[in-house]
DNA sequence: GGAGGTCCTGTAACCGGTTTCATCACTCGG
DNA sequence: CCGAGTGATGAAACCGGTTACAGGACCTCC
């Protein structure tokens, strides 16, 4: 068994309080003292139990995160970000994916318990378990969601770099637009479509469902026997890659037919060439933990609501450029 | 202030050691007396202190796991795998990014003291530090790097693969190979040239430092001057990303002229066609939070090494196939 | 009617730290 | 030489749970 703060204060000829003293620093300890306590300790080995530190101070020193998923880049790279300012604070970070779990809002709750304070990446969990939580008085941030009730928020900017993304398809001649996704389903897309349209009044929409390759790919066929439009705006990569593949695989010529764009810049886009816009991913967690640390620490108690901006990123799909592959 | 479990044993009248009993579902309580105690809790709102629960069960109930990035998919989906297992046995995941850390040994030792046990992927810590951990008593399974001392480990089996890729590039003609990256950097890519060199005895070797895009790009300089090989066996994707872009920016027919392969299978070699080797990374990551579970509930004492199955994934970057971009 | 058993519940010790407060020794100024 | 002040230390309460053990109520069976 482990060493404990009484078998040192024993093995010291001191009492607890002294040990403890020494081992945080907390207060003046006579010199002879502090070296016999540090002497016992070394030679029992004794580590400060972390369960008995944190039950007696009343916090976790850990906060957590819940994602959807980590396969795509994008998540993992918020995650990233959070996890490097969390280190630097001082607290241990607990990561929970709902990713095929039914059960994700009792999952956050639980989790909940374990920790100081909790980041909620998009739509992983129910607008009333959010607010549950804070009325509980769980400090929360979310990220990549619009804002519920007074809760903390960091999203990036989306409007305007939707609305330079078109006037970039504008710039090089295309006029008939399609917009691919569903506003509907996220404030995101919405936000996204509201830039296009504000620049293209004339902007189809097509609905779909799903937000990935194969749906992308698939909607394709539609288009091929009907006519093309100068442009295919996507509320994603994975639905422009889906697509992109697809009219490749057809023959279409790639920008100088249509024009594809996507929305996020994941790894794959670069390869593919695709046009798209990047977010800050890193920064979004990064700032997500800061927030976080305010409400944990007090130091501030009006919630905020923090946008980043976003960049465009323009690349084969919308111009024969000759830039290297970068 | 929160109720506590004295709170709710006041309101019902009753102690806290049946409070205990009912909220844990621990021993029998007469049907009364639980239906008080059920209504009370609910009343005040109770939810019985994770930490105050951990001290008493000397237990964490939470995990951890080491890894250096989540910016390429391989880590992440081990990371996934893991978390996934691990709530299905009831733990939370603490998380530790060594990145950019200088003092990664240290943040180990901390996070050790935090959780029942941990997984290290990849060479993130020391020898020395593992052997310290493991000394002192910690729960340790290690992934993606080779066994130290009588610690749990789970590797992907490298070599069978290596051995069917080589044959693979025999079998379309390919005579003169050049083997890119570092086998004394990482035992995982001596193992892939060992294979290599046991199906092609001539295999040249190519030292690389950084196993990275910008390295591969760079190299091919050198080739496109000097005669090319018939194929580069790259340690990894990205060696070979690196290559194939300014392999095709110089006009050099691939697979034709020159064959290209990596090893990992990320997201992006699927689009650039890149002939690979993928890894069961979920699995990786699944099978270490059970040893791990194993090594905590004490069920089994003898170490393991356990070592999962590759599979050879062949695209246009060897074989100029009609497959579908899949 | 009493011994023995079962079922339920409370008392109190315990997990491993932190921190308040009291105490005691010692220094210093008057 | 004495009272006040200062610095180091220990006793004990506390954080919020779990659980071993003891004991009382009640039932059963001889």
């Amino acid at each position: 068994m482990r060493a404990t703060i009484r078998d040192v204060a024993r093995e010291a000829g001191v009492s607890i309080a002294t040990v403890s003293r020494v081992m945080r620093d907390s207060a003046a300890v006579r010199p002879a003292t502090r070296d016999r306590v540090r002497a016992a300790a070394d030679a029992l080995e004794f580590v400060p139990s972390q369960l008995g530190r944190q039950l007696a101070e009343r916090r976790h020193a850990a906060n957590g995160i819940v994602f959807p998923d980590l396969s795509g880049p994008y998540y993992a790279e918020v995650v990233l970000g959070y996890e490097t300012v969390a280190a630097e604070l001082g607290r241990s970070v607990l990561i929970l994916s709902t990713r095929g779990r039914d059960d994700a809002d009792d999952a956050v709750h639980a989790m909940a318990e374990r920790c100081d304070g909790l980041v909620i990446l998009g739509r992983t969990v129910s607008d009333a378990s959010v607010e549950r939580l804070a009325a509980r008085g769980a400090n929360v941030v979310l990220v990549a969601r619009p804002p519920v009730g007074g809760v903390d928020s960091v999203n990036a900017e989306s409007r305007t770099s939707a609305r330079a993304l078109t006037q970039h398809l504008l710039d090089l001649g295309a006029r008939r637009l399609v917009f691919v996704g569903d506003p509907s389903t996220s404030p995101d897309v919405a936000e996204r479509f509201a830039g296009v349209q504000e620049v293209s009044q004339e902007v189809e929409l097509h609905h779909v469902d799903d937000l990935d390759e194969t749906a992308g790919a698939h909607l394709v066929g539609d288009y091929l026997t009907r006519a093309l439009p100068d442009a295919f705006v996507c509320a994603n990569d994975e639905l422009a890659l889906g697509m992109l593949g697809r009219l490749q695989a057809a023959g279409v010529d790639i920008p100088g037919r249509v024009k594809v764009t996507g929305w996020d810049d994941v790894m794959a886009a670069r390869y593919a060439g695709l046009t798209t816009v990047r977010q800050p991913m890193r920064e979004l967690g990064a700032t997500a933990a800061r927030l976080l640390d305010e409400l944990i620490s007090g130091s501030r108690t009006q919630p905020r609501h923090d946008e980043l901006p976003t960049e465009l990123v323009i690349r084969r799909t919308t111009t024969l450029g000759k830039e290297p592959l970068s």
